[in-house]
RNA sequence: GCCGAGGUAGCUCAGUCGGUAGAGCAGGGGACUGAAAAUCCCCGUGUCGGCAGUUCAAUUCUGUCCCUCGGCA
């Protein structure tokens, strides 16, 4: 029907099991993972980011996981870089690219696209930057509304982040960020099919703690270590992920383990519902409760049924 | 036992020169186009420790009791 790439795609929060089910249809497909989880990508942290183990990614070859050094950032168009090349070369090997993670804007990017803003200059974020130190926030924002005022009616005034971004754009291109979503046309490589993995929140939270003692038990501390002796720096990239702060923080005494182990609890609560929030209203996802034990074969059906009726 | 400081939202605390109270965090809901495990928005009735007294009115002043934390014994 199209030349698109077809693709399975498997979501959901953090800790409801999509691993354990991308690798039944791994196996059963077959199939390679690709990863869109903004924090398994990291070197130093595959046991605090939950990256698949050593003998999961046995089962077939696994993409785009541990790649980055704590320093390094990747961004949502960065990944979908990395990952277009990766996608193409599964399908051209006759396996099925299965795509797993919980970001949800960097499937987003995948599936939809950006828009093509050309990068900005680091010196330019810097200098905003010292700019916002200087005057203020509300400075700032009232700069966007001039420089793009339909992106500032969407951004509130005390989102630091996205009013930076709308400027920043503005200042190395000389364009509104607006102008560039505007001429934005939504296409798409991949013929997708959506499996969720669906766990509410209540649900999750034993899972969520035990998986913190489980990563304790097996070495989650030492690999803090190991990776604070490569990189001291805290507001490292990679160290602002969840159960890596805590663990920095224990580890340079600024708490307790056990107050730690809370915050990390907390922490990892708060971003599984986030991630429910958002991919809640995704569109076209086919869910499946999380602890149906035949999750991965009901969902293996049916990714075989559209791979087929392609 | 004595002296001091406290007992206010799930937690940490602010406050009311007497007119029944509000921040942060937690919690709930939501947003989300290159930092997204990020960033941000909305949601606050709680015997203001108990009892008594003064007062039109006490969480606020007074007395007393209970509890907590320091210090002295």
């Amino acid at each position: 029907m199209s030349r698109k790439i077809p693709c399975i795609v498997l979501l959901g929060p953090t800790g409801a099991g999509k691993t354990r089910a991308a690798l039944h249809l791994a196996r059963n497909l077959p199939g390679e993972v690709v990863n869109f989880d903004s924090r398994q990508v990291y070197r130093d942290f595959p046991l605090i980011t939950a990256q698949p183990t050593p003998e999961e990614r046995a089962v077939c070859p696994h993409w785009l996981y541990g790649f980055l050094d704590t320093e390094e950032k990747l961004t949502a168009g960065g990944h979908v870089r990395k990952c277009h090349p990766v996608i193409s070369a599964i399908q051209a090997r006759g396996k099925t690219p299965i795509l797993v993670g919980g970001t949800g804007l960097y499937l987003k990017a995948l599936l939809q696209g950006l828009a093509e803003v050309p990068p900005v200059p680091q010196e330019v974020t810097l200098r905003l930057e010292q700019d916002l130190q200087r005057v203020g926030l509300a400075a700032m924002h009232e700069r966007l509304q001039q420089a793009d005022p339909e992106l500032a009616a969407r951004i509130h005034p005390n989102d630091k982040q996205r009013t930076l971004r709308g400027l920043e754009v503005y200042e190395a291109t000389g364009k509104p960020l607006s102008w560039f979503h505007g001429k934005q046309e939504i296409h798409s490589d991949y013929h997708a099919l959506l499996l969720g993995v669906q766990a509410a929140l209540p649900a999750l939270e034993p899972l969520l703690a035990k998986r913190i003692e489980l990563m304790l038990e097996a070495g989650a501390l030492e690999e803090a270590r190991t990776a604070y002796a490569r990189c001291q720096d805290p507001d490292a990239p990679g160290w602002t992920g969840i159960g890596c702060a805590e663990l920095l923080a224990f580890l340079q005494g600024r708490l307790s383990l056990e107050e730690a182990k809370a915050l990390w609890f907390r922490n990892t609560r708060a971003y599984a519902k986030r991630q429910l929030t958002w991919f809640r209203k995704t569109p076209d996802v086919s869910w499946f409760p999380h602890d149906d034990p035949l999750l991965p074969e009901k969902m293996f059906e049916q990714a075989r049924s559209f791979l087929d009726g392609l």
